[in-house]
RNA sequence: GGUUUCGUGGCCGAGUGGUUAGGCAGCGGUCUGCAAAACCGUGUACAGCGGUUCGAAUCCGCUCGAAACCUCCA
């Protein structure tokens, strides 16, 4: 029995060469697959929707393959400097003061809050999903192996990575693209009276001033851990001192995945991750989603409609599918007329997976090539992911479909198993899409309609188009769709 | 300024050295009591200017425009 990634040659976009590269794992069947998670300081917004849909998508397919994948992401709840490191405040510990709230609250309120849209969102939960406040002791002592192989050095409770230092024996701008030259230029002016010897150093522990909550006891004092460790400990920990996958957003490439994989490289003597994989941003006109620049909208303002840029509410489903319609790398630009399109477009799709179970099958059809739809979508998701491409492969079984109902065609048995794994697997499993309330299997409510709808029927019969049109209308006012056919009348949420 | 990208038809978005992406919207038709849905048909798109080539939107150069990162950020 072969197992489907024997028969898929899987090609990803590493950042690290730039370039598609064959996917081959460590461990052969075993994956292991590190993403950066969100800073639970706030709501989740669509940024936050997109990489962890992304990665979920990546994490889904490599499952479909057969893969055995442990898929870490972590909650960052400590360490993130609000300004510079001089005279940074946690940006938790920033919120509770704000709030009159212990740190470890907010973490709570918003870890909940996100785990809650990304429910809704349909995303999978990792594998693990470590805390950063829980893997103190792991960062420390990966501090003092850095600081052992002599590429950091500990001012007044602090520690700073020795980046020039570490450029000498390896290349920090290895993933980014940049040179320690243009670094220097660029950082000499807020260098200042640093406690770090060159601007570009980056912490990797902060001492604790008195009025910072947020503290653990270290060698160096009380303090906290620096930018980029906890990510690092914990892949290590986890996923071993080298693994296949590192993901994030594109953001996030510089300074911190370069720095955490300088922290690696000289704590576990070798580069940490095979595949790194960067997510695109959303736009909005164009310009980045973010919460610093203010026109981020929270994912639940989306799912209630309650924002000024929104025209209506859209749905979990439709968010994802949304995303899902741009490849991860490309930046997609957020508007209400796409996010309407793609509302119209995934209710299609539903639809007409519904229409599926109504098709005629017949030994003496004529070939459809379904198997041929198929394959276009192994082909699709093997080259990086495409998942426009896997939709448009499935937009042309919904054409197949409701082609075949309106001539009342019919398909050969195989061809219609084969259309039916097809839309389980790649709608459902792969893409991780859901009908929502779109379709009319809802038990009760199907029976009240069959009634109505022969209702309707009997008096269309009669020619009573008063009476007809008034159930028409009356279920459009509840929002139910009423889809008259050659052979009776389907329905659905519209 | 440096680094990394991008510029595709009304909108969103794939793709790529020669063959229809796809969705939404529009237009024409079929079906329908009328609609809707569905089906069929329908688009002289690839920023501009050069170059390479039998052939480029796809490769190269330049110009213009836009973005991300260089400070926390998905």
């Amino acid at each position: 029995m072969s197992n489907r990634y024997n028969e898929n040659k899987l090609v990803v976009f590493n950042t690290l060469s730039r370039k598609k590269e064959v996917f081959i794992p460590l461990k052969n069947p075993h994956i292991g697959m590190y993403v950066c998670g969100p800073t639970v300081y706030g709501d989740a917004h669509l940024g936050h929707a997109r990489a962890a849909i992304t990665f979920d998508l990546i994490f889904r397919y490599l499952q479909h393959l057969d893969y055995k994948v442990r898929y870490v992401r972590n909650i960052t709840d400590v360490g993130h400097l609000e300004n510079d490191a001089d005279e940074g405040e946690d940006k938790i510990a920033q919120k509770a003061r704000l709030e009159e709230l212990e740190p470890m609250e907010v973490v709570q309120f918003y870890t909940v809050r996100y785990h809650r849209n990304m429910d809704q969102l349909n995303v999978l939960r990792p594998s693990i999903e470590p805390h950063a406040s829980g893997h103190i002791i792991e960062q420390i002592e990966m501090i003092k192996k850095i600081l052992d192989a002599g590429f950091a050095y500990a001012v007044n409770g602090s520690v700073y990575f020795d980046v020039e230092k570490y450029n000498q024996s390896y290349h920090y701008g290895i993933l980014s693209g940049r040179k320690i030259e243009d670094l220097i230029s660029n950082t000499r002016e807020l260098a200042g009276q640093s406690e770090k010897h060159n601007g570009f150093d980056f912490a990797i522990w902060k001492n604790a001033e008195e009025s910072h909550i947020m503290r653990w006891p270290s060698p160096w004092g009380d303090g906290f851990p620096g930018w980029h460790m906890e990510c690092s400990a914990m892949g290590c920990k986890y996923l071993g001192d080298q693994f296949d996958i590192h993901g994030g957003g594109m953001d996030l490439l510089f300074p911190h995945h370069e720095s955490e994989i300088a922290q690696s490289t000289v704590a576990n003597g070798k580069a940490p991750v095979r595949y790194w994989l960067h997510n695109n941003m959303i736009t909005l006109n164009g310009q980045k989603m973010g919460k610093s620049l203010g026109n981020a909208m929270s994912l639940d303002d989306i799912f209630t409609g309650n924002h000024p840029l929104l025209e209506k509410a859209y749905s979990p489903m439709t968010i994802r599918f949304f995303i899902l319609q741009a490849q991860y790398r490309s930046t997609l630009d957020f508007s209400n007329e796409a996010l309407q399109a793609a509302e119209k477009g995934m209710k299609k799709l539903f639809a007409a997976y519904e229409t599926l179970n109504q098709l005629k099958v017949d030994m003496n059809a004529p070939p459809m090539g379904v198997a041929e739809i198929r394959k276009a979508c192994y082909d699709a998701m093997n080259d990086d992911f495409n998942s426009p491409m896997v939709i448009a492969g499935l937009f042309e079984a919904v054409r197949l479909i409701n082609s075949l109902k309106a001539v009342e065609g019919s398909l050969l048995p195989d061809e219609f198993e084969l259309l039916h794994k097809l839309l389980h697997d790649f709608l459902i499993d792969v893409l991780g899409l859901s009908a929502e309330d779109v379709a009319g299997d809802h038990g009760l409510v199907d029976g009240l309609m069959q009634t109505i709808i022969q209702l309707r029927q009997e008096a269309r019969g009669r020619k009573d188009f008063t009476t007809s049109d008034l159930i028409r209308n009356r279920l459009g006012d509840l929002n139910i769709e009423l889809k008259d056919g050659k052979d009776g009348t389907d329905w659905q949420m519209k």
